[in-house]
RNA sequence: GGCCCGUUGGUGAAGUGGUUAACACAUAACCCUCUCAAGGUUACAUUCACGAGUCCAAAUCUCGUACGGGCUACCA
């Protein structure tokens, strides 16, 4: 029986030839310097703040050098898959503006000259693979049971050797061409290994992108390359796939390290050129003193679907995720102030070689600055959005009150410092609600210094009466103020109390505090006159008149 | 167990043989101010996990130790 003959025993399904993928999938014409990197995620859970990050550093790579990003889906472990995992993918991709060149776009729809993208789909062109390395001796099929390998591991441990299917533990390796078509005669059911050629005393060398340069063992394991249903592991679908893709960058997480020495195997046995790899540490978690990687089933934090809820801009997110990746970015945007994370050159060298603690803080601090620097009517826009999902109520009052609210979005927003108190959507409640009727019910007052009742009507009475047009511009008001408190005994000078505090009853601030806390019932407050310009002198008296009632 | 990777302040980090060890977040104090937010000023690592070695000189180079992380699946 020639090898062939053998080979389509084992594959008898398989027509085509490597040949024959190397022409149907045409060469990449790119321009100089420009690389192909993807995201290839597998839908086994929703997106994971440590994988947005890996695919936003692809995606960024591959356009600042006008390259391909594209996004592939490895869905060969059928087992773990999840309902919606592809949409959810796309959908969380499409919210956070990281657009594909090419890939799955949807269920139905793909794009790009390269698929299919998806790799259940690809069944055919993996095993045609792997009959290549079948016919030239380099694969074999391998009987053995979960029990077999079991039995191998535990005489392993024993024997306190290395674990794992290698070299003399290789059971199957060395069955005779008549043994294994018996087998398959009988129906025997197998799965394809690699025959690797590695030694393990021996050291591959190879430079990381982002690690440097490393030196590992050779791979010397037998690794499964199709697995019993038919479909490819993960290493072989890589090699496969990043080389008829062309793929020149491979962006993944620093867990894949250890494995590079097999994927460097299998592109030398076919005698392809590998694809530059770039590691990329993961987002750590502090527990107890201890860090350990972002966890999407332990931290809420860790499911990008944690930011859409809390409204915290995606565009925020990006901006946290670039300066993790290359934290000169802060530095940069601080000199080039108009300029976007489009504009910035990212670099695989300064992208740590360790972990980071993921800092919730520093992102609420890079979106406040984000959301500061936005117009009103877009804060309006996102608010909509946001509040759309998460707080209808808010919705219909911004819906209701669209100017109104642009208004308020606008308090100390024109100005060289804008007012910065709003990290994400879901603060414009707790910052702005006592600005809508609706909201201002159910109160309870906060008053500072100035807390007798008797005392508090006196003052409203006569800012009512007297000292109270809403005509006036700002410093009008509040000198009315300072004239108000003059009159009730309170100094009219924050200075002139201080120097001499027995003289005065008070301030003028202790004035318009208890005016603040009547119209927000709180005690701190965005700007007192803008507020009372969009209350509008028929709401103020109206909550003036409901204190103490 | 084996094989790899990592370790600079509370956090993210700059730094690649000679620096006062940048910068940002956080924290604290003060200033400004009718409150808050913002802004301004200042403080915050005598020291780069630890121990040795090389060198006139080490956070930077070498070795060892400790600690943390990853891999060691017919999971990715």
């Amino acid at each position: 029986m020639t090898n062939e003959e053998y080979a389509n025993l084992l594959l008898p399904a398989i027509t085509k030839t490597i040949e024959d993928y190397k022409d149907i999938y045409p060469k990449r014409n790119l321009k100089e310097g420009a690389i192909v990197t993807r995201y290839a995620p597998s839908p086994t859970g929703y997106v994971h703040m440590g994988a947005l990050y890996a695919a936003f550093i692809a995606s960024k790579m591959a356009k600042q050098t006008e390259g391909v990003f594209f996004l592939r889906i490895e869905d060969t472990d059928k087992k773990r898959e999840i309902e919606d995992g592809v949409s959810g993918i796309i959908n969380d991709l499409n919210n956070y503006g990281i657009a594909i060149d090419e890939g799955v776009l949807n269920e139905n729809e793909e794009l790009g000259n390269y698929g299919p993208y998806i790799q259940s789909k690809r069944k055919e062109i993996y095993q045609s693979f792997a009959k290549y390395l079948i016919i030239n001796d380099l694969a074999y099929p391998c009987f053995c049971s979960e029990d077999d390998l079991n039995n191998i591991r535990k005489e392993q441990e024993n024997l306190k050797e290395r674990i794992g299917y290698y070299g003399k533990w290789a059971r199957d390796r060395y069955l005779s061409k008549d043994d294994i078509i018996k087998k398959i005669n009988n129906n025997e059911k197998y799965v394809i290994r690699l025959k690797s050629p590695g030694n393990f005393e021996n050291k591959v060398i190879y430079d990381d992108l982002v690690k440097g340069k490393l030196e590992l063992p050779e791979n010397d394991m037998d690794i499964v390359i199709i697995k019993g249903d038919g479909l490819p592991t993960y290493h072989f679908a890589h090699l496969v796939d990043d080389y008829l893709m062309q793929t020149t960058h491979v962006i993944r997480g620093d867990e894949w390290l250890s494995s590079v020495p097999i994927h460097l195997q299998l592109f030398k046995v076919f005698g392809f050129k590998a694809p530059k790899y770039a590691h990329i540490a993961p987002l750590l978690k502090e527990e107890n003193g201890n860090r350990r990687k972002l966890s999407k089933r332990k931290d809420p934090e860790a499911a990008i679907s944690f930011y859409h809820s809390k409204g915290i801009p995606t565009q925020a997110v990006l901006l946290y995720l670039c300066t993790v990746a290359n934290s000169n970015f802060e530095m940069w945007l601080d000199q080039n102030k108009d300029k976007t994370i489009e504009d910035f050159k990212m670099e695989f060298k300064k992208i740590s070689s360790s972990g980071s603690l993921f800092d919730l803080e520093k992102l609420l601090n890079i979106s406040r600055n984000y959301i500061s620097k936005l117009e009103a009517s877009e804060v309006y826009d996102k608010a909509l959005e946001y509040s759309k999902i998460y707080d209808l109520e808010m919705f219909d009052l911004l819906t209701k009150y669209k100017d109104y609210s642009i208004a308020i979005f606008n308090i100390e927003r024109v100005q060289k410092k804008p007012r910065k108190d709003l990290a994400m959507f879901s603060d414009i409640r707790k910052e702005n609600w006592y600005m809508y009727d609706e909201l201002f019910e159910n109160i309870t007052y906060h008053f500072d210094k100035i807390n007798d009742m008797v005392e508090i009507k006196k003052i409203l009475n006569l800012y009512l009466e007297k000292y109270y047009n809403e005509a006036d511009d700002k410093e009008t008001w509040f000198n009315r103020i300072k004239d108000l408190s003059q009159t009730l005994g309170y100094a009219k000078e924050v200075k002139e109390y201080k120097e001499n505090p027995d003289n005065f009853k008070g301030h003028c601030g202790d004035i318009s505090m208890v005016l603040r806390v009547v119209l927000t019932t709180l005690q701190q407050t965005p700007d007192l006159y803008d507020i009372m310009q969009l209350l509008g002198s028929e709401r103020i008296e109206e909550r003036i008149n409901k204190v103490g009632d």
